[in-house]
DNA sequence: ACCTGAACACCGTTCAAGT
DNA sequence: ACCTGAACACCGTTCAAGT
């Protein structure tokens, strides 16, 4: 025990900053409990990074360092988005923390500036004009990166809305929200679809997807 | 000043939140600084809100309740749902700190579910079936509140990019980041173009939408 | 009904000091 | 080079107490 006590890294504190925040949640990732994870006080951390903006920094980029290098083959471009789109949300369906982590960042780790080259460039090659590509970048939002925009509880993955519907007066909200009740009764998400949440599911993210990839195909000039 | 003091209420702490937040930045929004702002201590603000979650639940709902009730009238429903989404979008602007504070509630005002109700609405009487509008309302993501999905530097509104590019050397930034560079060469904001950061600006906003709003056009029924 | 003082547990961070 | 103890400023929150 106490002779394997390597010396740390900046790599393994990342590491075990993100593996805290897997088995615990992101708010379990405090520099004094990252820390004692490391059998080390917390001051320690100071060496290896400069605050803990720095941590959550170099946590992100440990993600995104996962999208794994996958090989951009064979099929026109929209199949070669959809395949890197869908890589990038494998990633982020282990770590359903990270999209909100990301979204607090004020600084862009590099290796989204090179996976965002990659992506301009398959469009480029594609006929695409750097005009319409800024555009589609836009467009995606944060697609690429592997999750939709979350509207409804983030948190709590497995629908609130049954949930608030069942506990609720139902016959009170269908009064008062007669579409959305309609559509709720006719629509609910399939439960072996892979969710980062009520409003990302893997069908959705799908359809979005294609509803853009499309859209942008009948514009490409 | 002593005899203006008038009672606080849910309201006033509410109203004065947001105030705080649009004035110092949401992250001064704390207890203690709050209740300094409102001339008293700390621990009266327990006793007309739970504790914090319960605060910043109420600010998001101060914040969505200034969709103004906008006139439904004319047009057909790309452009009523396009009116909703840009005055949502006035809103934000004026609280740029509110879709992040969005992002990270897990419940969801109630305001939001009649908001979103009416687009179902508009949808379904323009001949959506539910399970269309269901998906439109996945696809549109946030920008029924007014916000895109923002990438780059949410906090550095005015472009990092140009700024690192200026700093770094450009010549290896064109030479690893080949198509982006060419991209941003070509491609700069216009300044007069209302943002809510890098990659939200007014008119990518449009864009995306009309782009979503043509692609589901196409497949209504 | 509405507000407060004192206290607690927990943060991130600094600094001088240890090995 | 790498880690630590003590201390500081700042959180959110409780509880019993004031008016």
């Amino acid at each position: 025990m106490k002779a394997s006590r390597q010396p740390l890294s900046r790599q393994r504190v990342l590491a075990a900053a993100v593996v805290l925040a897997d088995t615990h949640g992101i708010q379990a990732l405090t520099m004094r409990r990252l820390a004692a994870e490391l059998h080390v006080e917390a001051m320690s951390l100071y060496y290896h990074l400069r605050d803990k903006e720095a941590l959550l920094d170099g946590v992100v980029e440990t993600v995104i360092a996962e999208f794994a290098r996958i090989d951009t083959s064979g099929g026109d471009w929209r199949t070669r988005l959809r395949q890197r789109f869908l890589a990038a949300r494998d990633v982020m369906l282990r770590h359903p923390w990270a999209p909100g982590l990301l979204a607090t960042r004020r600084t862009i780790p590099a290796d989204v500036y090179a996976y965002y080259d990659e992506i301009v460039a398959t469009l480029v090659d594609a006929g695409f004009s750097y005009h319409l590509a800024h555009r589609a970048l836009h467009a995606f939002g944060s697609l690429p990166l592997g999750f939709a925009q979350e509207i409804f509880s983030p948190a709590s993955a497995g629908g609130s809305m049954e949930a608030d519907a069942a506990e609720a007066d139902f016959a009170a909200m269908a009064e008062a929200l007669p579409h959305l009740t309609a559509m709720v009764a006719a629509e609910v998400h399939d439960s072996t679809d892979p969710t980062l949440g009520w409003c990302d599911s893997q069908v959705e993210f799908e359809f979005t997807l294609d509803l853009l990839l499309n859209g942008l195909e009948r514009l490409r000039g």
